[in-house]
DNA sequence: CCGCGACATATTGAATGCATGAATGAAGTT
DNA sequence: AACTTCATTCATGCATTCAATATGTCGCGG
């Protein structure tokens, strides 16, 4: 790996980050991170400044990095264009997947389905992008294939409480049966829209979430275990 | 603007990056950027990091910082999905644009007309960016206005050669025409459309270029790609 | 009693210094 | 003569230090 300190710290960062450990909106003390990770302030300050580039962290000029909040509002646009990604991926991969692809579609789709069927979420969870990460290979655009990465890594804990919803993994993998059908047969533009439809719900399953817990809690700032 | 220094050089760096004055490959070394803009070089670090973040350059450990060569095939790639993302800013814009979105739109039109009719393409350059700008702000959709920002912006150079092709300016005004009427029309799925081509057809064009610059000059050193 | 202002403190931003690793050149050997 | 190896040099990466600014508190005046 030979990762610089820097690389790693951002990794590191950004994985608390992702996993809920930094919550939306905390401040992120550069001088305590330094003391936690034991090096010096200048290495914590480059993982900042790289977060702050990718939007992950808000960095204002003399009062710190906080962990950007994005809003149910923004996150729900957030969706709305990795639908627009993911379709595109689909679209392209119908046309384009290779031999290699395709075992590595049905591959990850298998393991999706040992998970669903005996339900475990955490499992799923996982092989879920595995199974995404192969369309997004399969569509052989190189860029593309990073904006979805990179996407699908910043919808990862919105994403995470919705398999929690009753049968949602079963319908999802439902969904991804759909999908690996029509890459496989080719079908760019039922590819297309399976996919679109796959994410988007996801969407909208992450506004009625947010609805009802604004309902059900309204001072619950923090993070809602559940 | 009040910037502090790290982000006032990130963005001279930048616009030093799509404006070519750094060309893909080059080296950008430290000391000699701190010497140039008479700073130390912690800051120059830091504007490195976030773009290496970007994507517009690479830093390999204990090799420092290039400016990153995306390389033919990749700058295709980017321009798809550069369509996809702008189609998907029209539909949404030719549902919900407000008033004000409509008369920007038409006021940047406008002033594409009169640089087009003119034959200035700088200025012609310049008032395609305010178009397209107007048309990701009437998508209502922050996280996508702010993608297709960014992704313009990285596409810039390469868009900038296609304004001097014969004729290229008008044609793009007419595209242009097409698609402020649709989306004033509420027609999401002909904006759509039209957006997609016009863009893509910007991918098009930029590969019949680079097809031509290697026919003609083969030891071209920089931009490989593949 | 409340509001405004000045000062102290703490945190960020920038500069400098030092160590490590990579690139380059020369010398020796095959 | 060519290839390999070792030493030297220089850029990068991290730590430490210095400076500037924002925030919070305390005091004074209305």
């Amino acid at each position: 790996m030979a990762q610089n300190t820097f690389q790693t710290l951002r990794d590191e960062i950004e994985n608390g980050i992702v996993t809920g450990e930094f919550a939306p909106g905390e401040r992120l003390d550069e001088a305590q991170l330094a003391a936690r990770f034991g090096v010096s302030r200048t290495p914590i300050r480059e993982a900042l400044m790289q977060l702050s580039a990718i939007g992950l962290v808000e960095t204002r000029p003399r009062r710190g990095a906080t962990v950007v909040d994005p809003g149910p509002n923004r996150i729900f646009e957030m969706f709305e264009v990795m639908a627009q990604l993911e379709s595109m991926a689909g679209a392209l991969a119908a046309r384009r997947h290779t031999e290699e692809d395709r075992a590595a579609i049905l591959k990850s789709h298998a393991e999706c389905e040992r998970s669903a069927q005996s339900g475990e979420t955490d499992s799923y969870y996982y092989n879920n992008e595995v199974f995404h990460r192969a369309i997004y290979a399969a569509s052989h655009s190189g860029f593309l294939e990073e904006q979805c990465i990179a996407l699908h890594r910043r919808l990862r804990p919105y994403r995470r409480l919705q398999l929690r919803v009753r049968n949602r993994m079963k319908v999802s993998f439902g969904e991804h049966a759909a999908i690996v059908e029509a890459i496989l047969a080719g079908q760019a533009d039922a590819a297309s829209r399976l996919l679109r439809d796959h994410i988007a719900v996801q969407g909208d399953r992450f506004s009625d979430l947010i609805a009802n817990l604004d309902r059900r809690s309204k001072p619950g700032a923090g993070s809602q275990g559940r």
